[in-house]
RNA sequence: GGGGGAUUUCCCGAGUGGUCAAAGGGGGCAGACUGUAAAUCUGUUGUCAUCGACUUCGGAGGUUCGAAUCCUCCAUCCCCCA
């Protein structure tokens, strides 16, 4: 399922791929978020453009709306959406963290009120596994228990046991065997819960394994620490997925260190909130020095926001025009992309290091610039 | 010709003696956004400035310890009766 393709020889960076029914993804990748069936604003044919292999469904928001009975009859996640390509569906775990407002949770499962209407909307592990199973996803999340950070070390302590207590379920309940399962390594930012963690998930070896519990209020440099004293933990042999990350300059160090597979909303969020990354560093295209800008976003960037000016793009925002959003969500994708595939090219030659100090050093100077 | 109503900070608009540099929108300016309750949210928006000081509510005068708020005249606009 997974094959590891090369590792440099400098760093932790790896090339590998995965194989699904629905094709190849070339790690390492990042995944789109397309949490209701849609990457929002961005039709299917530009999504493709952008480089994006393999995209990102959610089990809690698709079976509040339409419902996984309306998307088992309309033939399964990939015939409904019209994405042929690989779909990976988060469990709903994150939502036990983002939703924690509106939400009960027991040792059984989460108990969410729903968002849309209020009603009640249980999510045990064996639910999250069948929708899972229903929506008929490449690859499918256990369903854990994610905390917020900083935390006390109880909280996270028995978030992690209970997010092993459900991988077990979800393991035990699972029989598709098209759909890969992946465990998420749960622990916080402590070395020995993270550790145990990997450890008694391995022993149900699963198809791969995501790091979990980070970016939910913790300093990018604890995150960073965090991979470092979590990768080496982790099975080489299979994919290990940094779940909900991040910033482009987080993705490359989930890359050296050796992260496979990333996926965060950032690119299409900001972009629809007007905020463009480029090489040169972010464009928050609302600003007034940009009115009259007659420069694309980024000379080299192939995407067709990038066939515009400035000043065009941010007309588009400021009148509120729906092609604003629509397209820097398409450049932010493809600038995402763009990186991945520099990435993967360094890794094969062995520089990935170098590709890294590189952008470090550029974004350190447009800050200094600026 | 007679009677009535309006004029507020960039715009709309609240405010009818002190708690008003003046509500609330809009617009402007800036910021945030990490497994999406997000095409969302936050801050700021008279001037100088650290408290604080100063100049503002159509114009001019007046009453008052104190006026965007009360009085007089003027200007402009709207409505009704002739």
């Amino acid at each position: 399922m997974f094959t590891l393709l090369h590792r440099d020889n400098f760093c932790g960076a790896r090339r590998g791929r995965i194989e699904t029914v629905h094709g190849f993804v070339e790690t390492p990748a990042f995944m789109p978020v397309g949490t209701l069936g849609t990457v929002k604003g961005v039709e299917l044919s530009q999504l493709e453009l952008t480089g994006a292999e393999m995209i990102l469904g959610n089990t809690y928001h698709l079976s509040l709306r339409p419902g996984e009975d309306v998307i088992r009859e309309l033939g399964g996640l990939h015939q409904f959406t019209g994405w042929q390509k690989p779909i990976l569906t988060d469990s709903g775990g994150f939502q036990i963290f983002s939703l924690a407002r509106i939400m009960k949770i027991d040792e059984q499962g989460a108990i969410f009120r729903s968002h849309i209407d209020g009603s009640k909307f249980e999510l045990s592990p064996e639910h999250s596994i069948k929708i899972q199973e229903t929506l008929g996803s490449d690859i499918a999340m256990v369903l854990d228990h994610v905390v917020a950070l900083p935390n006390e070390h109880k909280v996270i302590e028995d978030a992690m046991l209970r997010s092993v207590r459900w991988a077990k379920r979800c393991k035990a309940s699972a029989n598709h065997s098209y759909q890969k399962l992946f465990a998420i390594v749960q622990g916080g930012l402590d070395p020995v819960l993270r550790r145990d963690c990997i450890e008694m998930l391995s022993e149900l070896d699963f198809a791969g394994y995501a790091i979990g519990g980070l970016s939910v209020g913790e300093t990018a440099e604890q995150m960073y620490e965090a991979l470092d004293f979590t990768l080496p933990y982790m099975p080489i042999e299979k994919p290990r997925y940094l779940m909900g990350v991040g910033t482009p300059v987080d993705i490359l160090n989930g890359i050296l260190r050796g992260v496979d597979l990333f996926d965060c909303v950032m690119p299409t969020r900001n972009g629809r909130n007007a905020f463009a990354f480029t090489d040169n560093g972010a464009i928050r295209l609302r600003n007034a020095k940009y009115k009259t800008d007659n420069k694309p976003l980024d000379e080299n960037c192939p995407c067709p926001a990038c066939r515009r000016s400035r000043g065009y793009l941010r007309h588009l925002f400021i009148a509120g025009e729906m092609l604003g959003p629509i397209l820097l969500a398409i450049h932010n994708l493809t600038y995402y992309q763009r990186l991945i595939a520099k990435a993967k090219t360094a890794i094969e030659q062995n520089k990935f290091i170098e590709l890294y100090k590189e952008y470090i050093q550029q974004i350190n100077n447009n800050e200094t610039n600026q």
